[in-house]
RNA sequence: GGUCUGGUAGCUCAGUCGGAUUAGAGCAACAGCCUUCUAAGCUGUGGGUCAUGGGUUCGAGUCCCAUCCGGAUCACCA
């Protein structure tokens, strides 16, 4: 049992003594007592002076003096200072929670059970006209890592993506291609299928400007040469052609789309992300009319005279919301209601994530109205996982302007960034193949650019500066892969030393440990807190924090050999402990650790 | 304009349920530390009106209200 436990629960009892009132767990507020003051944990006694008619001073006292006659055994001493009660635990406690932890390799971690409930988690969702950029690259590192803290907080999870695989944009990038592509394929190019793809979608939209610049010229008024110019017509039969199941469009369509997901595997494999089903829009885009035909007939819906269908979501403070086009075909949100009912049938869904850029806020807010109303019973508390933009220095992010970070190329870079930081080290790591410092770097360029986007709050837009941003030193991934490095370096040369005795449960821990134990324990918290709040951002920090104070108390190391056996064990245990902690905590975002680097 | 969201050091970001006369990291700047398990590290110095004003209370960066500034959104686009 945790020692806060037993503190609070005795804490309870007390209180119930002495003042004859239960109080519930959170108002016995526990915190870790300050640097300056003598103990390890504080109990703020403010909230019961109101029961005592005391000062908080004495009450603090009569508290304590109390708790250390029912804990002898947990709790050596006590001091009251104000409000504060701080208590000094007995060092036998804090190494047999160090060794509670060391021996459980899911120290943090909640089991999945038969009995826990499904969550299903949709990220990703990409395009198929064009390669994935930085956003996308948000959106998947924070996907995968909401999938393993769910995990970790002991619910089934599955991970899903929904690929918006048609409609004009793809027609756009067909028809270049018919055009001027000259048969060109991934394999005759040499370019990865989705950028060739990007590249003929790129290519439409440079001359379809050209054909709106001239006809402007000639007099049209600009929308409506956007809406006249040769080729959108052409791409919006296209898409006719596509609807009416075309045999030669639908064949390009596979076609090219193959080549697309093809490139997509090797960014998702680069990325360290999979799913576990995919749907694709083209399979679920007509579903939605169903529902849709549904509400109506039980008046959710009304269908205005052109024949549209709507929803009035007035009464709920929101606006009306189109959901059939006159002409019965459906828009997003219907797809997106057709896409549930699909996903419903497929897993009993207990909760819905959908991870999607906070730009889509207002969307998610009605599509939860709307499931509700047509009976998704996780439709009312479906979770928008929203994210920020990432900005660049000079602004957003526009595939228009050129100015996207290709999320291809910025892998690229972040390794061959790490090979080149880590060929001025060589020293360090001699007799290692050329495979080896290979995926090393791998490991430690993805690590950085992983933990970089992953540590800020994933609710906040966040800037990203490509030339300064991603460091390999400070509060970055290198910072705690090499920590972790270091500390399997002293477990290879030591291992054999971990034997905990009876005598190593006398030692007198130094403050700095007592902290790093505590520290260690607060995973728990951390991995819960994540999974409340669905932000993998604390995981990252908590990592960080936990890692900067190990690397401080590290310096005290070197004394090891001369130090007692005991105090050896203990030493050694506290770097096996944090180094199983900073595994399982990179390892809920994704991130790998190095043994050596 | 309506709705949502953010504002903490020169820059990028933390800050748990409201807790301790002194709000933390990193980057950038300056000064130290490699015969001892990895210096991608450690130690120190400087840098703050927590946007502004009010309120709630034993106590506010944190909660409430107002104001200012930024971002998103409010399509028969997806």
């Amino acid at each position: 049992m945790k020692i806060e436990s037993k503190i609070t629960e005795a804490v309870k009892a007390i209180v119930e003594e002495l003042y004859g009132q239960q109080v519930p767990d959170k108002m016995v507020q526990l915190q870790q007592t300050r640097p300056e003051f003598e103990g390890q944990i504080t109990l703020v006694v403010f909230p019961f002076t109101k029961m005592s008619h005391k000062a908080p001073d004495a009450t603090a006292q009569e508290i304590g003096e109390r708790l250390v006659e029912k804990l002898p055994d947990v709790i050596s001493k006590f001091n009251a200072v104000k409000g504060f009660l701080n208590l000094s635990i007995s060092s036998r406690q804090w190494i047999s929670l160090l060794q509670e932890i060391e021996s459980n390799p899911k120290f943090g971690f909640v089991p999945v059970t038969d009995e826990s409930p499904l969550v299903m988690i949709e990220y990703s969702s990409p395009n198929t006209n064009k390669p994935l950029h930085l956003g996308h690259v948000r959106n998947n590192l924070l996907g995968w890592a909401l999938a393993q803290v769910m995990e970790a907080n002991g619910n089934k999870v599955v991970k899903t993506n929904i690929v918006n695989d048609r409609g004009i944009h793809i027609c756009k990038s067909m028809l270049a291609w018919l055009k001027w592509g000259n048969g060109e394929t991934p394999e005759t190019s040499g370019k990865k299928g989705d950028h060739l793809i990007g590249d003929y979608y790129v290519a439409f939209d440079k001359h379809y400007r050209d054909e709106v610049r001239e006809l402007v010229e000639k007099g049209m008024d600009e929308e409506q040469a956007k809406q006249e110019a040769p080729l959108i017509k052409e791409a919006h039969e296209m898409l006719v052609k596509w609807e009416q199941n075309d045999p030669e469009v639908r064949g390009l369509w596979k076609k090219m789309n193959e080549w697309v997901y093809a490139g997509f595997d090797e960014t998702y494999k680069a990325l360290g992300v999979s799913f576990d089903k995919i749907y694709y829009e083209s399979e679920t885009y007509l579903e939605g009319k169903e529902k849709v035909e549904e509400g109506l007939a039980k008046g959710f819906f009304y269908r205005r005279e052109d024949g549209s269908v709507w929803a009035d979501l007035t009464s709920e403070g929101l606006d009306e919301k189109l959901l059939l086009r006159s002409d019965g075909t459906s828009v997003y949100m219907t797809q997106d209601i057709g896409t549930a009912k699909l996903r419903f049938q497929d897993y009993p869904i207990d909760k819905m994530i959908y991870v999607v850029g906070n730009e889509q806020n207002y969307h998610f807010q009605v599509l939860s109205i709307l499931l509700d109303k047509l009976g998704f019973k996780w439709g009312k508390d479906l979770v928008h996982f929203s994210y920020g933009m990432v900005e660049l220095p000079n602004g957003k992010m526009k595939s228009r302007e050129g100015t996207v970070v290709d999320a291809d190329d910025l892998i690229a870079t972040m390794i061959a960034d790490a090979k080149e930081l880590s060929a001025d080290k060589v020293n360090k790591l001699e007799g290692i193949t050329d495979e080896e410092a290979q995926e090393i770097a791998r490991i430690v360029g993805m690590g950085a650019l992983k933990y970089f986007i992953l540590k800020v709050d994933a609710r906040k837009n966040m800037l990203f500066n490509p030339e300064e941003s991603i460091d390999f030193n400070g509060n970055t991934g290198p910072f705690i892969q090499y920590t972790y490095a270091r500390i399997r370096s002293i477990l290879r040369k030591w291992n054999d030393e971990i034997t905990l005795d009876e005598k190593a449960f006398e030692v007198e821990l130094a403050e700095k440990e007592i902290n790093l134990i505590q520290r260690l324990q607060g995973f728990e918290a951390a991995v819960k807190q994540a999974g409340q709040d669905y932000n993998p951002s604390c995981i990252a920090n908590y990592c960080y924090d936990l890692v900067k104070e190990y690397n401080q108390f590290y310096h005290d190391f070197s004394v090891l050999k001369e130090e007692d056996k005991a105090k050896q064990q203990v030493r050694l245990m506290l770097s096996a402990a944090v180094g199983q902690v900073v595994k399982n905590g990179m390892g809920l975002l994704g991130i790998e650790v190095p043994e050596r680097m």
